[in-house]
DNA sequence: AGCACGCCGACT
DNA sequence: GTCGGCGTGCTC
């Protein structure tokens, strides 16, 4: 990678292409700049034009609104394109990596220039599709371009940071006294004194597939040590009798795999069909929905579809909505694709990202090809792809989807259907509980609607049965936290050693401390949350500020001794259930499981290799994991999550149930479902019963429709935050009226969300609904003028903002 | 985001 | 008398 701005000739003008992005940024930054001239009542901005200086305006990584302008030297004129890093000087002693997004001669009037630090590429290291990608996010999700650049490029690339280094790797081969025959062998038995070190030469004359007759091949240290099981002082006494002799490479931190690459597998007639019907409606939609149940084999369906792509030398991007899921997908994906398939995600280190990153531009470092397929989470949209030809979004309803905390909040599915637009590709949504947004736009006919309706070699859909827990509960008829048919039903399962899940909602997954006489309940003071208990230390935790406690021996209200262990099952359901069977192998998904990825592999490794009968666990083990031997599943408390105030309740328990279910029944017998719900009455059971998402959907939607909500309405969602609970209250109300004033449209709050103090800071929410998608750009635009309003005021200046459009 | 400037409590 | 707390404000 060039590190130092190269001196070159005087470049011209730039390119057409350029201008036309050039335009539009500056059409952003001069919008910009009015509404700054407005607030602050300064004369409008002078732009003169003067042929003698080039400056570039360029992104910082800083939640800062608009671009900066630096000067650049006539010499880097040549290197300077939109895309190319370049450390600039900000505040008095600061240097950061910022981004070139376009070069121009416009001198700023109202401050001074500085001049660029150095530029850091002769060719932009972030392509234009990429840079009209963050342009449309920072637009449509109100964020700021600075916001997006430090989300989308991996840190390495930021020297100020973390410097890139390749890797460095040691490679030996055998020295050149030893390479003939006669020689190595008094060699071999000189060494038999020293079996390490003997052991070590053998390995290396194994794994190199040494012969006398052609040059010694070069093997990496790391990798003949460990296949020896000899350690590193063997090694060193080797090369200081000169038996080895040893050089540095850079290597790949990309994992290779040499597998043989097989042909995928040939589809069934119902998939070809589907298939065959995907690929006529992308003749005429550019977005299409495959709304395949589970086990009806879309994987493999997306091979055959990836392939296609590969063939006209086009790239995919193959979107998951969980890393963990990559895992699963990626070995069935190098089966077919090998090395040209690469993983992306936020868990790799920056320098992995970095090689990525190059590999998929094709600027590889070592001898492997350029990757051509990703599949990746979220963030791998961000990669400088050049030649999209598909999209494939799996599990596309799934929430993950959507970036929460921090900006840039953007939706993966959405941006990634914007950037298969950029590259004029195609876009394939896969799921078996499609999105209400994206089954809308198939009504519509905006997107192409695809139906898989058939189990992979005919599976039967599982039986599901619904019990009402309230009657049970009132006859006394329920066992703990239990009824009898889910009871029974264990007990058959066990009788034939299938094994069984039982399903509860995350929230009884965590512990809480209660008064047995006055109902108290240890809170954060520094949030309004309830304090979780943790087993390991013996500690009350606050989950959003990390504040903790010692356990309460007594009620901190009436002194009462008798404080509880609380939290709906977890602990309980483990045990209870091990007192109905005591001979069955019983785990759980508890809280350190749940935080630790590791934690939660092994448990689900152990479930796979049949170490266990019963699992209790939370969605995260309704999510794409296949078991073989499960054959009931319990879902213990199903309409709780119905309860919460969110218009996406009745959405989320629908694909809970059914995702859940999906888990039950997978070999040759019909897989049963047992839910226990309170209000086992509500339509919606009947819908899951039957396995009917049509018409889940159309009772679904008209609920919507009639209460103004997604996908008939889009949702902006406006939080305050402020130490100072009193000038919240007025902040948000005086934003909320002059919104109300200026637009003409539905609002709702302000009003305290469900958790409204975090970390001392007090919350407010208001939520606008906008309804036709024409009004939303002014919508947006009103609202960052009256955001910017309010920040006028000397009272409300410490007030903060944020924005989420379409919060999850 | 950082880093500076700026205004009020416990200390060599 | 100062050192230092972290509350606003600015960065081309």
């Amino acid at each position: 990678m060039k590190v130092l701005a190269k001196t070159s000739n005087f470049r011209s003008a730039p390119s057409n292409d350029d201008f036309e992005l050039t335009s539009r940024l500056q059409d952003r930054k001069t919008r910009f700049m009015n509404s700054i001239n407005q607030q602050t009542c300064l004369p409008a901005r002078q732009v003169n034009k003067s042929t003698d200086s080039w400056y570039i305006d360029v992104i910082l990584p800083l939640p800062l609104q608009g671009l900066f302008t630096y000067q650049i030297a006539d010499h880097q004129l040549s290197d300077a394109k939109p895309g190319v890093r370049v450390v600039v000087p900000v505040g008095k002693k600061r240097l950061y990596t910022a981004l070139i997004h376009h070069v121009h001669q416009q001198k700023p009037q109202d401050y001074m220039v500085r001049p660029v630090h150095a530029l850091l590429d002769s060719e932009p290291v972030i392509n234009d599709l990429q840079l009209k990608l963050w342009e449309w996010i920072a637009d449509y999700y109100m964020c700021t371009l600075g916001d997006i650049y430090r989300a989308a490029v991996p840190a390495g690339f930021k020297p100020e940071k973390e410097i890139y280094k390749p890797r460095k790797s040691f490679f030996i081969r055998l020295g050149r006294s030893w390479r003939e025959e006669v020689k190595l062998h008094s060699l071999l038995d000189k060494l038999a004194k020293a079996p390490r070190q003997h052991k070590l030469l053998m390995q290396y004359l194994e794994t190199s597939g040494f012969s006398v007759s052609s040059q010694p091949v070069w093997i990496e240290k790391t990798t003949l040590l460990k296949k020896a099981a000899v350690s590193d002082s063997v090694f060193q006494n080797l090369v200081k009798k000169k038996v080895f002799e040893t050089t540095q490479r850079v290597v790949s931190r990309l994992s290779r795999h040499d597998d043989e690459i097989r042909e995928p597998l040939s589809l069934t007639g119902d998939q070809s069909k589907a298939l065959q019907s995907i690929k006529q409606n992308f003749m005429d939609k550019d977005v299409v929905l495959l709304h395949g149940i589970t086990s009806s084999g879309k994987t493999e369906m997306y091979i055959h579809l990836i392939r296609d792509q590969l063939e006209k030398g086009k790239q995919v991007l193959y979107l998951l909505p969980e890393i963990a899921l990559t895992t699963q997908i990626i070995t069935r994906l190098r089966k077919v694709f090998g090395n040209k398939v690469g993983i992306y995600h936020s868990k790799f280190s920056a320098s992995e990202r970095v090689e990525i990153w190059n590999c998929l531009a094709g600027k590889t470092t070592g001898i492997r090809d350029p990757y051509q397929v990703i599949l990746g989470a979220r963030s791998s949209l961000f990669l400088p792809f050049s030649n999209l030809g598909l999209v494939i979004i799996d599990e596309e309803h799934e929430n993950t989807f959507k970036q929460t905390g921090p900006s840039p909040r953007y939706h993966a599915r959405d941006t990634a259907i914007v950037l298969a637009q950029l590259h004029k590709a195609k876009v394939l949504l896969g799921s078996a509980t499609p999105s209400l947004e994206s089954f809308y736009n198939c009504l519509t006919g905006k997107y192409g609607l695809v139906e898989l309706s058939k189990r992979y070699l005919d599976l039967q859909l599982p039986e599901i049965h619904v019990v009402n827990i309230h009657e049970a509960y009132r006859k006394k008829q329920m066992k703990s936290h239990f009824s009898v048919p889910l009871l029974e039903a264990t007990e058959n399962a066990l009788k034939q050693h299938e094994q069984v899940i039982l399903f509860q909602n995350r929230r009884g997954f965590s512990l809480f401390l209660e008064c047995g006489e006055c109902g108290w309940v240890p809170r954060c003071i520094h949030c309004d949350v309830s304090l979780t208990y943790h087993k390991r230390n013996k500690s009350l935790v606050c989950h959003y500020c990390g504040y903790s406690v010692s356990v309460y021996g007594s009620c901190k209200k009436c002194g009462s001794h008798n404080m509880q262990m609380k939290g709906f099952g977890t602990e309980k359901i483990e045990d209870e259930i091990a007192l109905f069977f005591p001979g069955a192998r019983i785990t759980r998904m508890d809280l350190d499981a749940i935080r630790s990825r590791k934690t939660c592999e092994r448990i689900i490794a152990a479930f796979e290799r049949g170490e266990i009968d019963i699992m209790v666990g939370t969605q995260m083990i309704s999510k794409g994991l296949d078991f073989d031997n499960v054959n009931l599943v319990g879902i213990l408390n199903a309409d709780n999550m119905l309860n919460y105030p969110d218009f996406r309740a009745y959405e989320r328990s629908f694909q809970l149930m059914l995702q859940v279910s999906g888990r039950a029944g997978r070999k040759n017998r019909r897989g049963r479902v047992i839910i226990q719900a309170y209000d086992s009455s509500q339509e919606l059971f009947n819908q899951v019963i039957n396995h009917d998402f049509n018409s889940f959907a159309r009772s679904q939607l008209s609920e919507r429709k009639s209460f103004h909500y997604p996908p008939y309405t889009r949702l902006i969602e406006i939080t305050l935050k402020s130490k100072d609970k009193n000038k919240l209250d007025r902040a948000a109300e005086i934003l909320a009226s002059i919104l109300k004033k200026q637009l003409d449209i539905r609002i709702m709050g302000p009003e305290y969300p469900l958790i409204s103090k975090i970390r001392n800071h007090h919350l407010k929410r208001i939520i606008l609904k906008t309804k036709k998608e024409k009004s939303v750009a002014r919508v947006k635009e009103t609202l960052q003028q009256c955001i910017a309003g309010l920040h006028r005021h000397d009272d409300f200046r410490g007030v903060m903002v944020s924005v989420d459009v379409d919060p999850a």
